[in-house]
DNA sequence: TAGATTCGAGACACCTTGCCTCGTAAAGGA
DNA sequence: TCCTTTACGAGGCAAGGTGTCTCGAATCTA
C-alpha cells in the first residue's frame, strides 16, 4: 500500500514507492478536481467515482495514491492554508490578533481550501483516521502560534501555546462550524481586545468575587 | 435510559402528519438504538437500515417521523444535552466557569449525547440542512448562557451573549473536535481564570503596546 | 362496529464502494 | 536503441446502503 502522503514533502516521496508515478498530471487533476467540486458542489456530494470522472482519471489511480476522500482533501488543502493564514504584523498586539482573526474567519468562510478544512473536521467526527490526520495536520494551530509569538512580548500572562492557540482560535473556529456563517469584523475586533486585556495583566485570580 | 424530548415538541407533530403515532414505542425505539449504536458502532458505521433492524422496526417507520439519521441524532441527543451541561453554582464566578468547562468537557468527550452532538457538528460541515439544525438547536449556547447569567454581575466587562458564550466554550469546542482527547482540568481552570480577568476588567483597549 | 392509519416486512431501482482485470502508454535500465 | 517495468484509462463485479413503494395485519378513533 504505497501512496503518497501529502502533508510529506516532495523529498520523501523517493523512499518507498516501488514505482514513481509516471506524470504529476493526473495527481494534480485529481488534486484541482477535488477544489473545484467542493465548491460546486460540497463534500456530501462528492464521490470518489465522480472525483475521478471529474479529473479525467482511471477510478483505480484514485484510489492508488490515496486511501480515501479526506487524505486528498488534507492534501488540496494543506498546501493554500498556510498562505491564507498568514496575516501581516500589526504594531499594536490587538490589532494584530485582529488582523489573524480577520484571516481565519475568511479562509473558513470564503476560501476553498477553508471550506475542505471544514470538512474534514467534520469527518474527522465520524472517522477516527481522519482525526489523527487533522490533530497531526494542525493547520490552525501552526497558523496561530505564528502570530502569538509575535504578540507574547507584549502579553507576559498569556499561557502556554496549547491553549493561549484555542482561546485565540477556539470562538471563530466553533462559531463558524455551529452557524457556518461569517463573523462580524466589530466581533473579532472584541474578542481581539478581551484577549489582550487578559494577556496583558497578569494579576493571579483571587478568591472574592461574592457579594 | 429512554426519553422523550426531541426538538419537535408534540404539538407540532399535529399538523402535518396525517395520522398521530399510534404508538411511541416505535419512536423510542429508535432513539434508543441510535443512542446505543452510536457508542457501540459510531456513526459513520450507524445506517438507517442498520437503526431500523436494531430498533427491531420496519425501514418505512423510520423515514415517516425522520428525513434523516442526523434528526434522529439531534432529538436522541438534545434531552441529554440540557441535564448533562447543567453545572451547579459556585461562589467563586471563576470556579462557575471551571465547573461548566469541566462539564462541558465531559460532555463532549464521555457522554454518549455529546458524542452525539459531534457527530452532528460533523455532519453539518457537510450538510447545511444539518447546519440549520444544529444552529436552532443551540444546544452550547443555552448551556453557556445559563452560567454566563449567573457570572455576570461579577464581571462588567463581559462583551455580548454571543461573543461571551463563543469566548467560553469555542476553546473547549474547537480542541475536542481537533484531537478527539479529554482536557486536563488545570487547562479548564485556566482558561476559566483568564477570562474572568478579562472580564473583570473594562478597561478599554488603549492604542500603545508597542515597545 | 367501521374506517382510517400506522405497523413490520420486504421488493425495487439506483447509486457508491473497493477490488479486479484488461489492453495501452510511458517511463527507466542495459 | 530495445526491453522490462509500472502506471495509466476504462469498465466489470459483488456487496451494501438509500429512499420509495406495496402488502397484509394490528390498532386507534369515531
Amino acid at each position: 500500500m504505497y501512496r503518497y502522503a501529502g502533508v510529506v514533502s516532495d523529498s520523501d516521496r523517493t523512499g518507498a514507492a516501488p514505482g514513481r508515478p509516471r506524470s504529476e498530471a493526473a495527481r494534480q487533476a485529481v488534486l484541482e478536481a477535488v477544489d473545484d467540486m467542493l465548491v460546486e458542489i460540497g463534500y456530501a456530494a462528492m464521490t470518489m467515482k465522480g472525483i475521478a470522472q471529474r479529473a479525467g482519471v482511471g477510478r483505480q489511480t484514485v484510489y492508488r495514491w490515496w486511501a480515501t476522500k479526506a487524505e486528498i482533501l488534507l492534501e488540496a488543502s494543506s498546501g493554500d492554508a498556510d498562505h491564507e493564514l498568514a496575516s501581516p504584523p500589526r504594531a499594536d498586539p490587538a490589532d494584530d490578533l485582529a488582523g489573524f482573526l480577520t484571516a481565519l474567519a475568511t479562509f473558513l468562510t470564503v476560501s476553498p481550501a477553508g471550506l475542505g478544512y471544514r470538512a474534514l473536521l467534520g469527518e474527522a467526527q465520524h472517522d477516527p483516521a481522519v482525526r489523527d490526520l487533522v490533530r497531526d495536520a494542525d493547520l490552525l494551530g501552526r497558523a496561530a502560534r505564528t502570530v502569538l509569538d509575535r504578540v507574547r512580548p507584549h502579553a507576559p500572562a498569556m499561557p502556554e501555546a496549547r491553549l493561549a492557540s484555542a482561546q485565540l482560535t477556539g470562538p471563530v473556529v466553533a462559531l463558524v462550524l455551529e452557524t457556518g456563517q461569517p463573523l462580524p469584523a466589530t466581533m473579532l475586533a472584541e474578542h481581539a481586545r478581551i484577549l489582550i486585556s487578559a494577556w496583558r495583566n497578569d494579576r493571579p485570580a483571587d478568591g472574592n468575587g461574592v457579594s
